[in-house]
RNA sequence: CGGGAUGUAGCGCAGCUUGGUUAGCGCGCCUCGUUCGGGACGAGGAGGUCGGCGGUUCGAAUCCGCCCAUCCCGACCA
């Protein structure tokens, strides 16, 4: 196999090309494709799974803390989005508006939703009378549509999938309690769950949500040094209510408008996943996360094949008994291609049964990352063959483990404290960099133009301190340093 | 919308400069046979409005014009 043909598979390496590498990855992979409309997407059944993955977590986590599901609809009078002014000058850039419908022009043009704020918002004014009726706490998983410029898939598609949460409390410390309880779940399920360590914290006024007060972010850094808003969850203090009339009576017969927030996470996420943890190899996915947790690939042919076969299937039933996702590849592919194949994949464990094997009684079990020996290839460890359904689940639970580590120690390589331009310049091309801004919105700019780097957070982590912004020198603002990258 | 590039088989490309039989190559796909511990091999086969429209010409994938689409870099963004 000749260097050259050998690029032909696979993709692009990662080091070589990140965003070529994961165009072809997403698509090499099977997750998704383009659809025939400009910015639009198809998630495919492997991509698909992963986000039904996901939902699982996150959907049993809403429960958890006392949401119910509901469904509002894909159609918003436009006049509504017109009630919250910061909120239509947020989103009219990037709407969708269906303006005839039968056949007809219709009298008013509908809005294909971009966030559901508004028609929430009508709705609860209808549900609220009193201070019994609070709290609501209501989740939806829907799509929204955003009109796209500059579409990549599962990080910015012009239509996504999505859950948006939206509550009405009747105080503001209710409300910001639940704000920051489901920004509390974002973090948890991005660490626990894709094995993706977060940079936590509140957005500055440039980068809050359209109409909301505060807006918290979890901000995660992918292999190339850049952040992704992953997740972010809004206290919209009365805006809404009082957009909306949204009001109750309390105890003491008076009348009062709502507190409400907002959360959502979305297909992005996904993309989060493969550019947190995604090498030259392919696709790296988290246990939690992954379609096919364990792949068994059987070896030999014939007599010795259908032996191996055999074994692996029995070996399937006993993972699957024990709560794995498992697969047997037996395809008629040789077992150097179907190894290759299912990194590409990211798979987290491999297991391997030859004829050799069978003998010895014993599979090899080899980590989509970690060890490797001097030709690149992972270290196979030998597991006695009845102690596998008993031993690999732990196993998975460690691979979570390291990948966490992994990614915290690269994000941590790549996030420094800087206090002068040179230094932060030379940052934010590589990371993540802490620094002391003045809060001024035409300083955000210029840091902008001259970098592309962005204000992320104001990082919930980090000493309270004061000192000159690293851009124009005037005091800082917030209290701390903020976070800067550049962002997808 | 501004800047750059590209449209030829499912994917990746060559051919175009200098117009000329039947438009090629690699991968993938189908059939048969061999093959199975790190991307196997042989033989046979299917698959094309050369992005679209118009022009020049005896003749256009190739030259000219217009249009369309896509990708990359910016402005907007979960």
């Amino acid at each position: 196999m000749s260097a050259a043909k050998k690029s032909d598979l696979g993709v692009t390496p990662l080091s070589e090309d990140v965003s070529a590498w994961y165009n072809e990855l997403v698509f090499k992979a099977e997750l998704a494709d383009r659809g025939p409309a400009k910015g639009t997407m198809v998630v495919r059944p492997y991509g698909y799974r992963i986000w039904e993955l996901l939902q699982g977590e996150l959907d049993r986590r809403f429960k958890e803390t006392g949401h119910e599901n509901a469904y509002f609809p894909l159609f918003i009078p436009e006049s509504f989005l017109k009630r919250e002014a910061e909120h239509v000058e947020g989103f009219a850039p990037e709407l969708a508006v269906v303006t005839h419908g039968g056949g007809k022009e219709l009298d008013e043009p509908l809005v294909v939703r971009p966030t559901s704020e508004t028609v929430i918002g009508e709705m609860y004014s209808r549900w609220i009378s009193s201070y019994r009726d609070l709290p609501v706490k209501i989740n939806a998983w829907n799509n929204v549509v955003r009109w796209e410029l500059r579409p990549r898939i599962f990080l910015r598609t012009t239509e996504f999938l999505w859950q948006e949460g939206h509550t009405a409390h009747a105080t503001e410390a209710e409300a910001m309690e639940e704000t920051l309880t489901m920004f509390g779940v974002y973090d948890e399920v991005a660490r626990d769950v894709a094995a993706i360590p977060m940079v936590t914290g509140e957005k500055t006024p440039s980068e809050r949500f359209a109409g909301a007060v505060r807006t918290y972010t979890i901000e995660g850094m992918m292999r190339d040094g850049k952040a992704l808003q992953s997740g972010t969850s809004h206290y919209l203090g009365q805006n809404f209510a009082k957009a909306f009339d949204i009001t109750f009576q309390d105890e003491a017969n008076a009348l009062q408008h709502v507190h409400t927030t907002s959360w959502g996470m979305s297909t992005r996420m996904i993309g989060g996943v493969i550019l947190a943890h995604g090498d030259d190899a392919g696709l790296v996915l988290p246990p939690r996360l992954a379609p096919i947790q364990i792949v068994i690939v059987p070896i030999g042919r014939d007599e010795q094949g259908e032996a191996t076969r055999a074994r692996a299937r029995e070996l399937a039933a006993e993972l699957e008994a024990a709560g794995v996702r498992v697969h047997v590849d037996d395809r008629d592919a040789s077992p150097g291609f179907r190894f290759n194949d299912w990194e590409l994949k990211g798979v987290p464990l491999r297991v391997e049964l030859g004829p050799r094997d069978l003998e010895a009684g014993h599979v090899l079990v080899a980590h989509r990352v970690g060890e490797v020996d001097d030709k690149g290839r992972p270290v196979k460890q030998a597991v006695a063959m009845d102690a596998v359904a008993a031993t690999l689940p732990g196993w998975l639970d460690a691979y979570h483990d390291a990948l966490l580590e992994r990614a915290r120690a690269f994000r941590d390589e790549h996030t420094a404290t800087v206090d002068d331009w040179e230094a932060f310049a030379a940052q934010v091309a590589v990371g993540f960099a802490h620094a002391f801004h003045c809060g001024d919105e035409a300083c955000e700019d210029e840091i902008k133009s001259r970098t592309t780097a962005t204000p992320r957070c104001i990082p919930t982590e980090g000493p309270e301190e004061e000192g000159a912004c690293v851009h124009c020198a005037r005091p800082s603002a917030y209290g701390k340093r903020v976070v800067f990258s550049r962002a997808y």
